[in-house]
DNA sequence: ACGTTTTACTTGCATGTTGAAGTTTTTCGG
DNA sequence: CCGAAAAACTTCAACATGCAAGTAAAACGT
């Protein structure tokens, strides 16, 4: 039963067209992230998630962060994060230390290694990213998705995430 | 290396303006399905892709369908649908059959109890869909929401699974 | 100053997911 | 028709994830 039907209920039922902007919504959200976490893995052997974490590391000062900063910007738990963390690690692409302010931080650095990893891996992905999203949109539509999903975000804001939240 | 800066190279990097576009498409991309996914949890005892399995058959003829249109419809693949299918029949919510009319396929049908479960859970379910995603939308956005999003889909169609190297 | 809370992780276990076989039945080319 | 290829699953072993605990260090309240 997706929502959108079922009348004699007292929620408020999707009506048509909110029904199919849904079924086409739902498609996007599964496959786009789908999409790209196959051609991560195909081209660069790694996760969309890891992507985003090397990413954001390659990005910040020293290309260094905390662990839960990191978390944050790649959408994940801190445990999800802790481990893809090991991992990178055990690949060379990112090492941990102490947080020299605070003794319960750790911080994650990406090697030199790993900044290769990324920059070799970028041109590729962007490509798909292009190819899936931008590519069929108009100029005007691109910019109706952008304030979209700013809306969706002010309000999806960080409230779930039951464990590692307290 | 999110998309959008280093020069000097040869692909079509995202322009600023891409760039926030595609950061804020990406945490939507992250967090509505996991919104969506704790909240059936919570609320139902199931995953977001078990929901998007019974609630097709709660729609189908017979409440039937083969198990290789529901891991399409879930958008899925058919292992993973398999195991789904499965934990459901443990439930009691799900029932399998061969086809009679293709010895190869098997038949999934939502039993009565299996369309309570889903009939009892869909009003959260909605609301839920609702909260994150419409009511921060206005028509006219959610208007043009559909239209990027089928339009996103017709690209982004059914490639997946396998690469397409050559 | 000191006990309580909160924050920042890490780890272990149960469970879910992927990818690669393996099985059976259909379909297709000749 | 017949043999080869494809389709529709199922299953198994690696691996990833979430959740619940556990640890340790800062913050906080009095």
């Amino acid at each position: 039963m997706l929502p959108g039907m079922e009348p004699g209920a007292q929620p408020r039922w999707l009506d048509p067209d909110e029904r199919e902007t849904w079924l086409a919504l739902i498609k996007v959200l599964l496959r786009v992230p789908a999409t790209l976490d196959a051609q991560l893995q195909r081209d660069a052997g790694i996760s969309l998630f890891e992507y985003l974490v090397m990413a954001a590391l390659s990005e910040a000062p020293e290309r260094t962060m905390r662990l839960s900063d990191l978390a944050a910007r790649a959408e994940g738990t801190l445990s999800r994060l802790s481990q893809a963390v090991a991992r990178l690690e055990k690949r060379g692409w990112v090492r941990r230390r102490p947080d020299p302010n605070d003794g319960r931080a750790t911080l994650g650095i990406l090697t030199d290694e790993g900044y290769r990893q990324v920059a070799g891996g970028a041109p590729a992905h962007v490509e798909a990213v292009r190819q899936h999203v931008f590519d069929p949109l108009t100029k005007a539509q691109q910019r109706h998705l952008r304030e979209i999903a700013e809306r969706i975000n002010a309000t999806t804001g960080p409230d779930r995430r039951k464990a590692d939240r307290f």
